[in-house]
DNA sequence: ACCCCGAATATTGTCGACAAAACGGCCTCT
DNA sequence: AGAGGCCGTTTTGTCGACAATATTCGGGGT
């Protein structure tokens, strides 16, 4: 079985309201609409051309994934993704990925690893071709935390990494370019990560993931700190 | 602003569609409606009297609870609730848990823990009264866990628990009762987390809950190992 | 000048009806 | 007898209109 059809998410959205949701949360994510924003459902099915039925399915869907949050009788707004939201988010993904690795160690197949494996080398070869700017942007298949949460065996776990928080950590990403020198970096701990998975150590690879996700954070709060200064 | 203004949880719904999800939620926890169960709306409009639109919503809320699964075209079933799938959450609960204890060993407020404690000895009684039998079927504030990532003073985790998946856990618990024994330890267990918090030791506290975690999980598979047997 | 209050406006919540898709039963053909 | 296709029924997806609630803007009072 190919990649291609293991993975349908690509596939054409079946109903009017996922469409919808890809729409919006493409604009959201992408900052298309302002984060904080208010979103009025005459004026979105008027731009999206549909009618507040779907439009409201797709809301809904979309404060599941922590995009908008909904208030009753007074609409919903984009999210706020402030810095203290932003940390939020990775004492999160510590607990979930963390998790995540743990389990993968011992539900991955041989052949997901060398893929997982491949892409690391893919990931090299970006860093090293446009200093490491874009390496940051790559989102689904190509992220190599998505690889192993989709790959955890848990089905409930990856829900919640690759569905209710993952759009928020994109939507992260557009925000924030990551500082030099971190690409780096964060590969090497990929690297290591990945080799407590071929070595079948759940605990080693729960541990570095953490010490990963951490080492992100501790990169985030240090870029804001010098932002503060000047 | 006091805590009864934060919380306003107890609060009447304030849309049809609120009221629905409760109603929902409740038929679908303690049973009403089977597990695995197809819900047709037209149905469940009229045995509540309401028409389709806020139950669609309602379902849609539902399926961010992990209470049900959705197909396009083809509507929403109660969620299977398979031994695997409560396995899923037990590993879900110790990533997502464990980092509740850490970030209350900080967060929570001297008041905070004085309720919790309180809490513990209400436990502690109600154990030794009724054999422990419904010690397990607290819910809400009356319950530990449920407490601890309350106060954690992280919204985004507290939510992933205490929302998205919360119900799905007192769903498990009243399907299963635990067993002999079994509060006692438990008790115990969370007096140890307690003492991990008062003495702000937020390590200690990720590790004793984890490790409460997975005795509960080991006790779960257990019992099952011993019903295959007979 | 500031605050409070009320009417006008805009937005959300709810409903019933229509269109499209899935489901089920029946018949035919091999 | 079993498999496969056809047709009626049921269920889901979508739409537009009405009711209820929030928001905004202007006027009056202190």
């Amino acid at each position: 079985m190919t990649l291609a059809q293991r993975k349908p998410s690509s596939s054409q959205p079946a109903t009017l309201s996922e469409r919808l949701l890809d729409q919006l949360q493409d604009a959201i994510v992408e900052g298309d609409i302002a984060s904080g924003e208010k979103l009025r459902e005459p004026e979105l099915a008027k731009r999206f051309g549909t009618s507040r039925g779907p439009l409201r399915d797709a809301l809904r869907r979309l404060e599941a994934r922590r995009l908008v949050t909904t208030t009753p009788n007074a609409g919903a707004r984009v999210v706020a993704l402030s810095n203290e939201q932003l940390i939020e988010l990775f004492e999160v993904r510590e607990g979930l990925e963390g998790m995540t690795a743990r389990l993968a160690a011992t539900s991955m197949t041989d052949q997901q690893l060398e893929d997982l494996e491949e892409l690391l080398m893919l990931h090299a070869r970006e860093v090293g071709r446009k200093k490491g700017r874009e390496y940051f942007r790559q989102h689904g298949d190509l992220d190599f935390h998505f690889r192993i949460a989709d790959a955890c065996g848990n089905e409930l776990l990856r829900h919640a990494v690759c569905v209710d928080h993952y759009q928020l950590m994109r939507m992260y990403r557009f925000k924030h370019s990551a500082r030099k020198g971190r690409p780096h970096r964060a590969l090497r701990e990929h690297r290591r990560i990945l080799e407590a998975l071929q070595d079948r150590d759940g605990e080693l690879a729960e541990i570095l993931m953490r010490r990963h996700i951490r080492a992100s954070r501790d990169a985030f709060e240090t870029q804001l700190h010098e932002e503060a200064l000047g």
